[in-house]
DNA sequence: CCTACCGATCGGTAGG
DNA sequence: CCTACCGATCGGTAGG
């Protein structure tokens, strides 16, 4: 049941898409107007300005990304289950919001100083609560002894590269199946020994 | 040992570090120009538009890759060794050419319609290399039977990152151990079993 | 939400 | 490699 976009929401949505396609800075808010089916002006009446929308299309996938793994930690005791939760959790942010994500990987770049260090250090707290997990699952003996950043970089690489090739109904698998797939192969590798 | 850039090297060395900063389309001109020390109407005595510039970038770094692939697999025997070398020469032309890689991944969707075909192609070309030495190394028993396409998705998306945060001087490793930490997690995982 | 419009900046060319 | 300049397009505002 698709239930009617206000105008505003509609704004945000189309943007994603254009930013998506295009890029924030190849992106008119001539092209937008077009695409919504208003004049370029009239966008005004809504937001305040082109960089608004990056901010809040930015802003609230972080706080979207914060959500879920919260409730990821909360709801486990085992660490490994634990970061395969949050890794599950990350995985289903992205995919329910493939064009934000999208964005939100690529053009935070185009942020103003200000929002853009602030975009930062919340991408460093973000980073740090999955370190402490994988840190808690060596000293537990769960976790091979291996070079923290380098599992916390792959482990990042491999889930946010999501949405790159990730398209709604023409991946075979499902949501639940692909996350599987991809804990197994950073949980246990690809090569039998 | 520094040998003298032409202008036009120049041209594309600076081009490389704006459009990795700022994204191909948020890059004037003008700025790279002012970054060159000559003025705008004079880039073009060297090159005739700013997409040739993009162009450049993106097959020039494309034929890099295809050239360290194609070394690594003939040098190569064992599917294993086959695997980490390709990987490893995979890195080091990102590690070795970081701005203009940064390009490379970011920006080829603003090449004409006619480039991005071929680009693209291209990348399928090159993906089918790999996913071809993972299907040999799985009929040989030496890489267990997990899905190609998520195998091959996350081996690239853990060499593709390295983009993102691999600075030179910075990172404690070397391009050796860095791809050795890589290269471990990729084939045997986290998790002690 | 529209018409009418602003100053700024864009990629690029002509001609030297 | 420069000066001088082009038409097009940009984000955004005023006023209704």
């Amino acid at each position: 049941m698709q239930v009617a976009e206000t105008r505003k929401e509609q704004i945000y949505s189309v943007s994603s898409k254009l930013f998506r396609e295009k890029g924030y800075s190849a992106t008119s808010m001539r092209s937008l107007a077009e695409q919504i089916g208003i004049e370029a002006a009239s966008i005004y009446s809504h937001i305040s300005s082109k960089e608004q929308i990056l901010n809040d299309i930015c802003f609230s996938m972080a706080d979207a990304f914060f959500a879920a793994v919260r409730q990821a930690i909360v709801e486990n005791e085992n660490v490994a289950d634990k970061l395969r939760a949050m890794m599950t959790a990350h995985i289903y942010v992205i995919i329910n919001n493939i064009d934000k994500a999208a964005v939100f990987f690529h053009d935070w770049r185009h942020l103003s100083e200000e929002a853009k260090s602030k975009f930062t250090s919340l991408r460093a707290e973000y980073e740090y609560i999955y370190r402490k997990v994988i840190s808690e699952g060596k000293e537990q003996g769960i976790f091979k002894q291996l070079n923290e950043k380098f599992v916390t970089l792959t482990l990042f690489s491999t889930l946010n590269w999501t949405y790159e090739w990730y398209k709604p109904g023409i991946t075979q698998l499902n949501a639940e199946e692909m996350v599987s797939e991809l804990t197994n192969i950073f949980f246990n590798g690809i090569v039998i020994n």
